[in-house]
DNA sequence: GCTTGATTAGACCGATCGGTCTAGTATAAT
DNA sequence: ATTATACTAGACCGATCGGTCTAATCAAGC
């Protein structure tokens, strides 16, 4: 957490962080004051309930995504299909660096709260999907310019970029599950090989 | 629920519904027994704690699984490639047939707990662990006798085998992000273009 | 009939949950 | 100096959590 940022920030931190190492439902607003050393009155000032907490957990850490490795990843100068590889490898070590530090994997934010909470909150689910939405594009958009130069033969950019994401997601998911990060190294690259072709419009 | 269950059996079977059609966190004891018709008292006559009692949950669903729908899928009566599509199609039709009743789609009760409490629970997550790798064991098979056929171009067996379950796990999550099993027929079918090749070994 | 062990009923426990409320402080405009 | 507003502190709330405990009920064996 180190340098010094204001309460709000602060509580979203702590928010992220636990969320990220537990649950959704394990961790409670007290022990998310405790850790952003925020009183209860202080919390509820900024974040009406848990819920909106979740979905400003949820915006922060999308956006440091989108403007942190995935960029990165995503580089319009690196080949289309060399972005795949970065991506996976951005998700290796970043997981393998939390595994070092908490001693456990904590997987894919998104992919944890989809799963624990799409049942019951259908707007924390709605904006998960909008996270996982604009994600796929990114794989679209690679796999589109890869079609363009010719390095991949034609396939269904669209439905191919969201299996990719939602390979992805599965092999966090099983790499949590074992609780190896090395999951990600070994099944990860297998995602180039994902095609859906384009449907037969005859 | 249907039949006459003994008392053991419907704790068993409501805890394995609210479980999965929620969440472990967000379904108490209270509201099992209730779902159960059983007090406390019998509850915990039975299972000594939450804990053992999601272990139990756990077995029961991986047993049915195992002699249920999954053993029909990988009947060895059936093309070994084929048998993925039988999968896909099971998953599809069984999350569908569950969102049409709940108005929402469960996911798979295996990853949706992995996701939720194996950074909490060491022996949960364990269990849940053995039941992927013996699932990944069909896919495994499969892609043997696949190979062996000459259906398939010889590949990493079994690290595609457990790539392919993981995609499996992958579709179904972003099907329950979008609240939407149509995912699952149209992203499901390209688990068979995933490949590992062997490791070079020169 | 009596005893025993398995099962059930449900009151009860301390802890914790998300959330509210009031009192007070800090800051800045007037 | 006064007043309005932003923020902080933390006691407090009813509800619910997982789990315990005692008393009652039941069937089987003797």
């Amino acid at each position: 957490m180190g340098i010094e940022l204001d309460t709000k920030d602060r509580i979203l931190a702590a928010a992220r962080e636990l969320f990220h190492g537990r649950s959704y439902a394990d961790v409670g607003i007290k022990e998310i004051c405790a850790l952003a050393k925020v009183q209860k009155g202080s919390f509820y000032h900024f974040f009406p309930s848990k819920q909106i907490l979740a979905m400003a957990v949820i915006d922060n850490m999308s956006d440091d995504w989108a403007n942190g490795f995935v960029a990165e990843a995503f580089d319009e100068k690196l080949p289309p299909m060399e972005r795949l590889d970065y991506m996976v490898d951005a998700v290796y070590y970043w997981q393998k660096a939390a595994k070092n530090v908490e001693g456990r994997m904590p997987g894919c934010l998104f992919g944890n709260l989809a799963l624990e909470v799409s049942t019951r909150d259908e707007v924390i689910r709605a904006r998960l999907n909008a996270v996982f939405e604009k994600a796929s594009g990114r794989f679209h958009k690679a796999l589109e310019q890869a079609v363009n130069l010719g390095d991949i033969l034609p396939l269904d950019t669209q439905a191919t970029a969201t299996a990719m994401l939602a390979y992805l997601e599965g092999v966090i998911l099983f790499a949590k599950a074992r609780n190896d990060p090395e999951v990600i190294r070994s099944l990860g690259p297998a995602i180039k090989s994902i095609r859906i072709e384009v449907k037969h419009t005859s």
